[in-house]
DNA sequence: CGTCGTATTGAGGAGGCTCAACTAAGGTGG
DNA sequence: CCACCTTAGTTGAGCCTCCTCAATACGACG
């Protein structure tokens, strides 16, 4: 009756314990429970948006449905997007008691709100859990870093390649992968200003990529990978 | 006898509880005495390798004294830095059981080592400590995402504008900021590398912010800041 | 004082950005 | 069901910035 999966949360492990990468849920069913039992359900439209920078932050937030994104506002009205967000991740980490960024659906999407004051009481009675956010920030931080590989390169074909893989790596986390594709949830407006480059640059990219047999555009919201080998050497860091 | 501060993390708060922001220590004497006790200290003469890609990840580190750099290895022999590290800065944080880039000390440095299963035995009987971490950690993946927005950006002389801003910040955190001045500690070579552009290029940027008298450079590790809401402006995210 | 590595400066070329036009797709109302 | 409209996405021309390669100044050693 309940087709809402009990909050998740996915990450490569800090340490090295479980030889096979069969599973990365990090939780135990004690665990999920827990976070279940604390936390509120929020179904969210697409385009919606969960929290702003500024606001007052008193949740933390689990996603278990659906696609989101982090982005931040500039000052000319640009908005640069930080991150995606998918099933298992973790948003709503604050500054000082306060967002410092944007979180909006992409898709319709589902979250566990868990108030931080119960959360920190959680972490309490509860070491392994606390200890599994930890990992999961930390998994994030190595994420943001190899994102920053990807941003900082010149070319843009690069760039795209780099955005595939990691993609397609998130979808592998979550057992989500349909054999070599791509499941781009997002504008391409969205990737653009994610991997630092103009749309226009973007679509060039892509068509390059195409045209070079790389990869197959069936549409605008499916890539196919045609050449893993060649993608996987563009991808390489510059 | 022993001038090597305890250990010490330090970071901008998860919430909002002091209302001043007089000090950012993370840390309690009591939790400092504890992780003095099961780590160990080492000293690094400058250019020394700490730990690099790959290792099997047996300590976590956290930095007393000097300053540090992580990078990644690229296919073409070059390097890519990742983050520098200031003292109350905790670095080595694995994925798997492995670091995931290399660390290199700039200027001297102290550290301590922590064993990580040591770590994960103080965080079982001591919450606060564990959840000092997990904020230190989120903190870094906040810098992280303000250091992709400086990478994303296309003009150098923005970057090297939010770079110095950062270091700023960085010395106001630690209480270690003479007014006016930035003490950059690396080559330019590393904070080219840091910011995603050419050696050449930075030398540029920094010829014009001088000429444009927005700064001064009096020596190559120095730099004083003369009009400082002109370099915050150019520091915006464009 | 000479040497080596670091840092700056210059000329030329490549790539992405801007601006603008055009095409495709999705959504709405008749 | 189709015409219309709005948004998303693609393509093209020209400019601007940074990269590349090379040469030159600077500074920290011995």
């Amino acid at each position: 009756m309940n087709a809402i999966p009990h909050p998740s949360i996915r990450a490569v492990p800090f340490e090295h314990i479980r030889p096979s990468s069969v599973s990365t849920e990090l939780l135990s069913d004690r665990q999920r429970h827990e976070l279940a039992s604390i936390a509120t359900v929020r179904l969210l439209r697409p385009q919606t948006i969960l929290y702003e920078a500024g606001m007052e932050a008193d949740c933390v937030f689990i996603l278990a449905q659906g696609v989101m994104k982090v982005y931040r506002e500039l000052r000319n009205g640009k908005r640069r997007i930080m991150a995606f967000l998918f099933p298992a991740d973790v948003l709503g980490l604050a500054e000082r008691g306060h967002y410092c960024n944007t979180a909006e659906a992409v898709t319709p999407s589902t979250l566990y709100c868990v108030p931080v004051e119960r959360l920190k009481e959680s972490f309490r009675d509860n070491f392994e859990l606390q200890f599994q956010f930890l990992c999961k920030v930390t998994h994030e931080l190595r994420e943001s870093q190899r994102q920053m590989m990807a941003i900082g390169r010149r070319d843009a074909p690069g760039k795209v390649a780099m955005f595939l893989e990691t993609l397609r790596r998130n979808a592998l986390l979550r057992d989500d992968a349909r054999p070599g594709f791509v499941w781009l949830p997002m504008t391409r407006a969205d990737i653009a200003s994610y991997l630092g480059v103009t749309p226009e640059s973007l679509s060039r990219a892509v068509t390059r990529l195409t045209k070079g047999g790389v990869i197959d555009s069936p549409d605008r919201r499916h890539i196919r990978i045609l050449d893993a080998a060649r993608l996987h050497t563009l991808a390489e860091p510059s």
